[in-house]
DNA sequence: CTGAAAGCGCTAACAC
DNA sequence: GTGTTAGCGCTTTCAG
């Protein structure tokens, strides 16, 4: 069973190249060939399962029908959530995904950026690393369609769609002193993404307003969890006086009652405990754990919306977007009134 | 900035068209073309950033240099992080993937398979669905490089990749006799698929060795979280003689302890608790939660070095390779000696 | 509706 | 080392 072509199965039903290759993108009407006819065509591409290589129609109209998806990495929960609905949107306007991972790494992203546009990719949704602003506004100038979320580049204008981060950490802050709590640290990854800058601005905010001092640590990421873990140790047995915690991110969150419960600390008696994205394990653990939920569906979808909408429109052009959503806190027992 | 192509740069040089291409391709000592020029070219390439179309180059070779990766569904976190570690080592030999979730829907992952087959993907990885040998078997019978992992299809003759989950299963509920439980549930998504086969039957075989009733509850996974958890709590509480429970999968497990704890049970003195697959919400649970974890490294590190291998191997041929790997019984506290 | 022909960008065989 | 050429499989224009 060897690979057909259009040319074979033009020559099976003896019509021409051409009609088979207007039917098959549908021109049928357009180019007045008779229903009968278009009829019998895919009756036979049908029968033999033909599929006309996407690899040389992409050669041939220089698009590929391929989105070219970057984020920091493709295991992280929020991420892979995110891919999983954007695969889905995408497949059913006949796009496909290739997905790399960043590592949050300015110069394998660069690489990554080539690798993708050698490929042709017709479009990129990127979680962008800091420092690849000229390689993106590159992509824009050839007139690319570029989607950020999640965070955005300030010097890159081009759709992004991220949280209200400032206001979300602002918002979680206050919820925690109206419960009493005092002395609230902030734990998170040292960057300096958008995001993580506006989450430490919400929580400064708060804090200011009322007059309290912050506590502030920024831990490096690394793959070996036990490293981080032993940081926020270190950390939390350095600052007693710490009643309250907001975690940066899920998996600062994460490492973090990992810490607690090896410190065997008590939630939310000895400490009080919010972090940013929902998860199974914030619902499960002892104390169930007060999170700010992002909203991964609308996220997901407004991202591949703009996407298509570029993709679809001949021109290009159009104003740039940039969408802000809301998150929701969920209250649970973590971030108890203060005993 | 316009898309150079070969020709272009070689004009700009002053060289012919074949000697660009030759020293692009790492065949510029075969041909006899000097290291200086070699460098001349490089440095030009370099500077300018030029990129050689892969399309151009797929269509003309036969090869793409991607990768398909067919999994259940890629936000689950067992396949997140298995496509995370593939995708790094293929990356290093020049490989990208893309990626399709098949929902284990039949349909879905044949109309995926053509998908990816008229994007000449170089190479399959697929965690099959039920129903597709036939499209398998046509498409190493077509000479494509397909290693499976996590289960297999008896009926396909190519290399995979799991563990060995009869031997998991009966480990694990071996574990929970000795610690003085006797009425064990089995609780895991209904599935014709070799793995939960394997873990069905380890349990089984355990519990009949020992003279215990089995007691098991076979969910339909539906995305809806709910309605499973609702299911395992009818299950639950219409067997209140049971003491232990195995789960057969880390969803099973997740919404389980969802389950138990709305029910406010105790692990494990009212029931206690083993799952499939390590994760943080089992380290985490108020009682941690011992479980049977899979070697995902190692997985990952086995399926992409399988392909690989056929990838290079000019002949295609070489055995089938079936590998089967250990689980490791990381015990936790709720599995600890029945009160 | 057909048939011929050009061309997308690259590889590789061939003659020089 | 160069220059030419064919061809991968498709789309698309053009003349019939």
């Amino acid at each position: 069973m060897k690979k057909l072509r259009i040319k074979d199965i033009a020559k099976d039903l003896n019509i021409s190249k051409t009609a088979v290759s207007f039917i098959l993108n549908g021109r049928a009407q357009e180019k007045r060939i008779s229903g009968e006819l278009v009829e019998r065509v895919e009756k036979y591409i049908q029968e033999v399962g033909f599929r006309p290589s996407s690899i040389a129609r992409g050669l041939r109209t220089g698009k590929s029908h391929i989105i070219g998806l970057m984020v920091e990495s493709i295991s992280d929960p929020f991420f892979a959530t995110i891919a999983r609905l954007i695969e889905n949107e995408a497949y059913k306007e006949g796009y496909r995904i290739i997905y790399c991972s960043t590592d949050n790494d300015t110069e394998k992203t660069k690489e990554l950026i080539n690798v993708l546009r050698e490929r042709n990719v017709d479009g990129y949704i990127i979680s962008p690393p800091p420092g690849v602003e000229k390689e993106i506004n590159e992509l824009i100038k050839a007139g690319m369609p570029v989607v950020m979320f999640d965070r955005y580049l300030a010097k890159v204008k081009t759709d992004y769609v991220v949280i209200d981060n400032e206001f979300s950490a602002e918002n979680a802050t206050r919820y925690l002193l109206k419960q009493g709590y005092r002395n609230i640290g902030f734990i998170t990854f040292s960057s300096t993404l958008t995001q993580m800058k506006g989450r430490m601005k919400g929580y400064r905010n708060a804090l200011r307003e009322e007059g309290w001092k912050p506590y502030v640590l920024e831990i490096d990421f690394t793959p070996d969890e036990k490293v981080m873990v032993q940081t926020i140790k270190d950390f939390l047995v350095a600052n007693p006086k710490l009643d309250a915690v907001l975690f940066g991110a899920v998996q600062a969150g994460s490492c973090g009652l990992k810490a607690m419960t090896q410190l065997k600390m008590k939630v939310p008696q000895d400490l009080a405990v919010i972090s940013f994205d929902d998860h199974d394990i914030f619902e499960l653990f002892a104390t169930p754990v007060t999170a700010i939920a992002q909203p991964i569906e609308k996220i997901a979808h407004k991202v591949i919306s703009l996407l298509l909408d570029r993709l679809d429109a001949e021109n290009g052009a159009g104003d740039v977007k940039e969408i802000i959503l809301k998150t929701r806190l969920k209250v649970r027992a973590s971030s108890g009134v203060k005993a």
